[in-house]
DNA sequence: CGCCGGGTTGAGCTGAGTCAATCGACGTGG
DNA sequence: CCACGTCGATTGACTCAGCTCAACCCGGCG
């Protein structure tokens, strides 16, 4: 993780995808890169939105307090996303926390920088919609599926998803690759973190996934998957 | 409403918000008005994205359907706001189903329409965002909600917002001024037509709301509000 | 006049939350 | 290197919000 980036590296950035070499380079020019040490509260909710966010290296959460103090957490993004960018363009205050899970690199830009960008480079205002849309449908499955469905249900699809986004291949499984823990998994999915030990207990002893403190490890992703998209239960 | 409509009517729209009178006309030669029938399916679920539509008069329905056959409500639109645009945007299938549930009046343009006219008035792609933000932000509200929120206190809210964003001063009270049924309140917040039935016949003895046979009022949007936010419950 | 779509209400069940006790693994400081 | 404190996880017992099942009502329309 060098401080000073290369250009390829914004390419794998949808923001950015669909510039040439020399917008890049413009870009990164007006970027800084930051280490974001873990547990490093990022950006604040309610704060004024005054900076744009990608991560380089790294794991972010998401969440969102209620007012009465529970937690929401809206997703976790790896390398190559970013976040604070809505809000940004909106001109409203930062509607979520942002917190490092472990060690990070960020780049970032000031809201300024970023605005003058898009207007020298007026591809990233397309893309930036485009990416904006994706998460509106992402985010109106998920409103279906926590409407709809059952924790168990629901659990098993996030730690898919995790396994999808943020798996490691470890030995006998896919490891998520960052510490999370019951409470967490919960918040992600609108339970307790007690049903998400209860049921996390049952399927380990299904052989469907392997867990320990801040640790899981899916077995058995195929099993996962018919639990979430299977339509009934599964004794 | 005229067939052939005036290009201030355009102004009341956010995603054209801040074009010029010039580029108003523009954007007006370049659509289409139509009468859309009550109960009419406009868009469907899973079909390629083909065009954007605007909705002039009347009130719109969006809503998905999961593979087991359950529906959610995503939001009720009224005149001025636009449908389908961000599936075109990002040229994926629509993720949901849009319904008339009044006789309506709507402006469309086909796809290709809609990227030469961002092109031509590239203002339009960041008001599209700004657009799509807003919308983004809304759902992760929502989200947080149906994740952390008793079913009365949610029904509350979601009539709360009917009657600001679809009220219509009745005698008495604020009047949803579309037709609605405790199914689709249900399928709004999450929860069944039991449930919603119930809840409305106790907040009906308390004079909180009125209803009828696919017609609301409420009466007492103070209380209403006050159920909504307020931290415990209300005997 | 009879049907049908929407609404109401009761009875009972159960998924999941709450409360509570206990355990085990780290990390830290003596 | 060990003892202790803390944070996360586990598990049991109890409770209850809200779902399911079911019967019935009402009013508009063909």
């Amino acid at each position: 993780m060098p401080l000073t980036p290369h250009r390829s590296l914004l390419k794998t950035m949808e923001l950015f995808a669909d510039l040439d070499e020399a917008s890049l380079d413009d870009v990164l020019q007006a970027g800084h890169v930051r280490r974001l040490p873990k547990d490093m509260l990022v950006l604040a909710q309610g704060d004024p939105a005054i900076s744009c966010h990608a991560l380089i290296d790294g794991r972010i959460k998401i969440s969102q307090v209620t007012p009465d103090g529970a937690q929401v957490v809206i997703r976790y993004l790896g390398p190559g996303q970013m976040y604070g960018t809505v809000a940004v363009l909106m001109g409203i205050p930062l509607p979520a926390d942002a917190i490092a899970v472990v060690d990070s690199v960020e780049m970032h830009w000031t809201a300024a920088a970023m605005a003058e960008l898009i207007e020298r480079h007026p591809r990233i205002a397309l893309a930036s919609n485009r990416i904006t849309g994706g998460r509106l449908v992402d985010l109106q499955a998920r409103l279906r599926e926590i409407a709809t469905e059952r924790v168990d249900r629901r659990l098993a699809r996030a730690l898919a998803r995790l396994a999808e986004q943020a798996g490691r291949p470890s030995g006998d499984g896919i490891e998520i690759d960052f510490p999370i823990t019951r409470q967490e998994l919960g918040e992600m999915i609108g339970t307790t973190l007690h049903t998400v030990s209860r049921t996390l207990s049952a399927w380990e002893e299904q052989g469907i996934v392997e867990s320990s403190r801040r640790r899981i490890v899916v077995r058995d992703l195929e099993a996962l998957t018919l639990l979430a998209e299977g339509s009934a239960s599964g004794s």
